[in-house]
DNA sequence: GCCAACGTTGGC
DNA sequence: GCCAACGTTGGC
């Protein structure tokens, strides 16, 4: 199983709003990036991601799994973008902030340090662990 | 709200 | 196929 991570303005799309959807999940649609679009091909159902909140707020605030693999993003036509479906799954008991995540030598090389401005980027085992126990949440 | 960093576009 | 111009993202 991989480890992703999904970004959203909350004043867009919100963890709130993500939690309103249930099980039933959200496409992850609007993605326009070629590179965030290569990753969503990569997911399997199951896939585990984090929940980040950019521009306001600037933490990891939940976490959300993958329920419907890579299908075409039904709010375009065109034929280049896809997305998955995500549901979320469980809040952080503690949300970890960007400022966290910097100061931590571990995580220097997240992509959420080096290319903040992907939105759909991978993490690493090691890493996903570390930012669960700084949330306080069972990875 | 600013602006640096990045990705995309399109003229040549 | 290069690269300047442009648009967008997102941390600050």
């Amino acid at each position: 199983m991989a480890y992703w991570l999904f970004k959203s303005e909350p004043d867009v799309w919100g963890w709130d709003d993500q939690v309103a959807r249930g099980d039933a999940g959200e496409e992850w649609d609007g993605i326009r990036n070629y590179q965030a679009r290569n990753n969503m091909r990569e997911m399997k159902i199951g896939d585990q991601g984090f929940f980040y909140h950019s521009r306001s707020g600037l933490e990891i605030v939940g976490i959300v799994e993958v329920c419907k693999e890579s299908h075409p993003d039904s709010t375009t036509d065109d034929p280049r973008w896809d997305c998955v479906d995500i549901r979320a799954v469980r809040p952080m008991n503690r949300p970890v902030t960007m400022a966290e995540i910097k100061a931590d030598p571990r995580l220097a090389d997240m992509v959420l340090v080096r290319n903040s401005r992907l939105s759909v980027q991978p993490v690493t085992e090691e890493e996903w662990q570390i930012i669960c126990e700084m949330g306080e949440t069972a990875p």
